[in-house]
DNA sequence: AACCCGGGGTA
DNA sequence: TACCCAGGGTT
């Protein structure tokens, strides 16, 4: 792209946005730590689903300073249903560290905000253009379908070399008096009209410097080939209760999936497993009654959790178990919630 | 570079 | 179903 065009198109990018632009939470303020928040929330999720975890968050943590003297567990119980739980520890580990190490200060710099835990290049970028006006490129999946289109690149996005060639192309043509607006407006107009099927050519504000759309065919693009396939899991999920009526809850390991979140007990079936059995030794107990609760599928993005539900009467427990009040203050998976819900429903 | 990490919306 | 989403960390 020529010099000259690449001026009219930033203009004509910036000029967009900001009168098109949606009225959301985070474009109220230029405040970092806000804007932070909203970059971690908005990684691999959508904003009409961000929107009540982030005024809800800030609520509960207006400060850098309220976050880092937070609880893990108010942490992940504010983050509860957003899912990647990860996202919340890094981002709490971050904030300390800027509290800690700069004076409370967000880094101006990408060299220097881009060592703070969660801090990738697309959020270092992000934060550094739209609270500081830094003009850094902050490329996503938007960011990359809409150049792809715009210069017709046909570099596969799926591998990872690729998105340094939709870095520099952002380098060339950022306005660097409105980094905030342009890179925004890259993100805004992948959103609303350079969608990945179906884009709304018509009404782009910079169609005429699209080389994609004078092609004809701009819904191609971007090339991707990877496709990832779901596996299958079977599991037997027991809600325990004690003769006094309280249940076993118990947290999953500080690494992998759902990493450090709270669950009811849940065995994998197997060829030569009898999930009752060992349900029993684990938790040396006795299976005084058992009947099903309900069979629940869960999807994930990698792996299908099947699972059946069932509400087990033990004897012998030595430990004191929660009560269903107390088991709301746990941070869950939503797949745990259900069965919360379930079991709530079956008490009538 | 490959793999892992949630959950929900959409065509 | 399959794909996508304001990605980052680990290995």
């Amino acid at each position: 792209m020529h010099y000259a065009y690449a001026e009219q198109f930033r203009k004509a990018l910036v000029t967009w946005f900001e009168q098109e632009k949606r009225d959301l939470p985070w474009r109220h303020t230029k405040d970092p730590y806000k804007i932070w928040v909203s970059e971690v929330m908005l990684q691999q999720t959508r904003v009409d689903t961000v929107i009540p975890y982030y005024t809800r968050f800030l609520e509960h943590f207006p400060t850098m300073d309220a976050l880092a003297n937070a609880e893990e567990e108010l942490l992940l119980k504010q983050w509860e249903g957003l899912g990647y739980y990860s996202r919340a520890r890094n981002l709490q580990a971050g904030v300390r560290e800027v509290v800690e190490v700069y004076g409370g200060v967000v880094p101006n710099t990408r060299e220097e905000i881009s060592k703070l835990k969660g801090v990738g290049p697309y959020t270092a970028g992000a934060v550094l253009s739209i609270a500081y006006g830094v003009p850094e490129h902050a490329v996503d999946g938007n960011v990359m379908r809409v150049l792809s289109r715009v210069l017709n690149i046909h570099d596969d996005i799926a591998l990872p070399k690729t998105k340094k060639v939709f870095e520099a192309a952002v380098d060339m043509l950022i306005d660097r008096d409105n980094a905030s607006s342009f890179n925004q407006g890259l993100m805004e107009l992948g959103a609303l009209i350079c969608t990945p099927t179906s884009p709304k050519c018509l009404l782009c504000p910079v169609r005429e410097y699209c080389t994609a759309f004078h092609e004809g065919e701009p819904e191609k693009l971007p090339v991707k080939t990877k496709k990832v396939k779901t596996k299958p899991l079977y599991y037997d999920v027991y809600v325990m209760r004690d003769e006094a009526g309280n249940l076993k809850v118990e947290q999953r390991d500080a690494s992998g999936l759902l990493a450090s979140m709270w669950q009811f007990p849940m065995i994998e079936r197997g060829d030569d497993v009898f999930t009752p059995t060992l349900l029993e030794q684990q938790y040396d107990v006795t299976i005084t009654t058992k009947e099903n609760l309900t069979t629940l599928k869960h999807i994930f993005s990698h792996l299908v959790w099947h699972m059946d539900v069932f509400v087990v009467d033990v004897a012998g427990v030595q430990q004191h178990w929660v009560t269903f009040e107390e088991m709301k203050k746990y941070p869950m998976p939503v797949s745990m919630l259900k069965i919360l819900k379930a079991y709530e429903n079956s008490l009538g």
